[in-house]
DNA sequence: TCGCGTTTGATTGACGTACCTCAAAGGCTT
DNA sequence: AAGCCTTTGAGGTACGTCAATCAAACGCGA
């Protein structure tokens, strides 16, 4: 009745422990039959090795480092939040868990961080950054050294990367465009605005939007993507111009972070609520937007899943175990005032 | 720089390895202040036991049943599946998993089968029923035998269950209001259809889609709710009436389960992509008619969450832990055709 | 200071697996 | 059939924790 153990099969494919042993972690020195006869009563046994116990034995050890951006971004900073949590619970079972900041936006900083990684010390590597040939090499480095290597919420498409995890952007995009163009009625124009089209993230998703838009809702007019550089008095004044200049503004899609100056900028012009908002990212702000009617949706992903399913698959690259796909896969989450949970 | 064991605590502490076990395991006979020499230790050091080598040492088996609903219905089956694999992966690890299937509804079968349940062979139970006196009679039995007890999707709010897993119908209602206001233009008609009113999770959505509804439309109308008892010929001819004679009607919103018959009468009808339809669960039909366009949203809760959340809460429960509710709260999902994932 | 009960220490053997060593048995070639 | 290489067996130790035993030290009142 009880699960079998090593033992059990052992007796059941009548050879002796050692050699179970010896098929099981496909080490040398056994006879094809043998093998053949051990990988029998597993089958018959229904044997699954207990993977803790052989952790406790084999002492294993994973040790990873997340490279995040610094600085006080709501995302990172919910992000960091998620990857304690994580660390306390089962999950970072046997991991030990280091975080490295680095300049968001200075390419030669995260490639001296990646640099400065002691890669005879460490198992995997999650990296959030944006990619450029240094940040190539500097990972191409790491996969040498092989280390496990996984892309978090930015994917690095060119890169030796093992793994993204993340949701897709183009599809983010389209879930905005066809949200955007359902709620508005498909008519009107459309503001889409950014703090910098120079991220990948923008760029795709501004792509996604577009696509939906053409092929779903002709009758609107999407404007060309608005750069607001982090700046509150540039994003203060595009909504102003919008206010007073652009009657036929129906929508605003605002593609990435720095929803907070757009919601009071939106609230100032007293025009919050009257047009059709859907931002990315579910924070403290957007939260409170939504529930105001201000915001009409947000798109977003789950960070605790982000966290978790970069632990499972840095340890399952470690492991050289297969991932779980469907478990992996990132959701893209759609959140309006009465799903906020 | 090595994880601290119970060793380093007995050093760090000054006391035998024999004190710290008691300690750490609440066994009489430490005096206060050594109890508290150990537990400084343990802070000291960030002490965090091996649950895993722990639960080897102890010999721990979680010992859980999963009382399901049987029948071909397309949830019950993803929710088997999902069960299955959750038993695979390290969630389950020293869990023994078994699954009582009961006619649905049938509350004198369902009864029989709690009855039948040998407590003192189990740990926990997980059960989707609904809730009648009898079947609260046979879940105060159980907690009373000491067993950990939760709801799955559906709650058992009067009983002396645990915990309840899964979404908040009434917010799922409220949601759906929400789109379909939203996505038919605040005009018009709205057509609610179900299997059955019986069934607390319908009166719940319809409560919540009513109350919005309300409140943020009030230029709709709502109709009765339609109930259909799994009849297809029924669904049909309820479409056909619609298509008929009620030219009015801009939207349908499917509050139960049986989407199928649904989705193939709109497409007789000629209806299919013409109406805003929102519908519950998603499943490989609910799936294609969203890429068809036939669908407008579906609203659903992630069973891979639901299983593994109640295999976590069931466990905690056993080993009388704390849960780690943000974790374990299952989000109502918004799904459009573009984020099907 | 004696005796008694309480508190602590020292030690041991599980649990299921990994990994190592040494010896014995087996098969093959010549 | 001898010699050699390959395959297998037997046994041990370790991992971190639990649980148990028995002995030793301690504190306290009389």
């Amino acid at each position: 009745m009880n699960k079998p153990t090593v033992h059990d099969i052992a007796k059941e494919a009548g050879v002796s422990l050692a050699t179970v042993d010896r098929v099981l972690n496909a080490r040398p020195g056994v006879r094809e039959k043998t093998i053949a006869k051990v990988n029998a009563a597993v089958e018959r046994l229904g044997y699954v090795r207990d993977t803790y116990a052989a952790n406790l034995a084999r002492q294993r050890q994973y040790r990873f480092v997340f490279v995040l951006p610094e600085g006080p971004s709501q995302f990172t900073e919910t992000l960091r939040a998620a990857l304690q949590e994580a660390y306390a619970s089962q999950i970072a079972d046997r991991v030990v868990l280091r975080t490295v900041s680095v300049p968001a936006n200075d390419p030669h900083a995260i490639v001296r961080a990646l640099r400065a990684l002691d890669t005879d010390r460490l198992d995997g590597v999650a990296i959030m950054a944006p990619e450029t040939p240094q940040v190539r090499d500097a990972i191409a480095r790491l996969k040498e050294a092989g280390l496990a290597v996984v892309a978090v919420a930015t994917d690095l498409p060119n890169s030796k990367r093992d793994y993204f995890i993340g949701i897709n952007n183009l599809s983010a995009g389209r879930t905005a465009g066809l949200l955007m163009g359902r709620f508005a009625g498909g008519q009107g124009e459309v503001l889409v605005v950014t703090n910098s089209m120079r991220s990948r993230d923008s760029l795709e998703r501004r792509l996604g939007f577009d696509e939906v838009m053409k092929s779903d809702f002709p009758a609107m007019t999407v404007l060309p993507s608005i750069e607001t550089y982090d700046d509150p008095a540039r994003m203060a004044s595009v909504i102003a111009d919008v206010v007073e200049n652009r009657p036929g503004v129906v929508g605003l899609y605002s593609m990435g972070l720095g929803n907070a100056p757009l919601l009071d900028a939106l609230r100032e012009a007293g025009r919050a609520g009257d047009l059709v908002v859907i931002a990315h990212e579910l924070t403290p702000k957007t939260r409170e937007a939504l529930q105001r009617n201000e915001l009409a949706a947000v798109i977003t992903q789950n960070v605790g899943h982000l966290v978790r399913s970069a632990l499972r698959v840095l340890r399952a690259f470690c492991d050289e175990q297969s991932i779980f796909e469907a478990q992996e896969r990132i959701r893209i989450e759609i959140v309006l005032r009465e799903n906020l949970y």
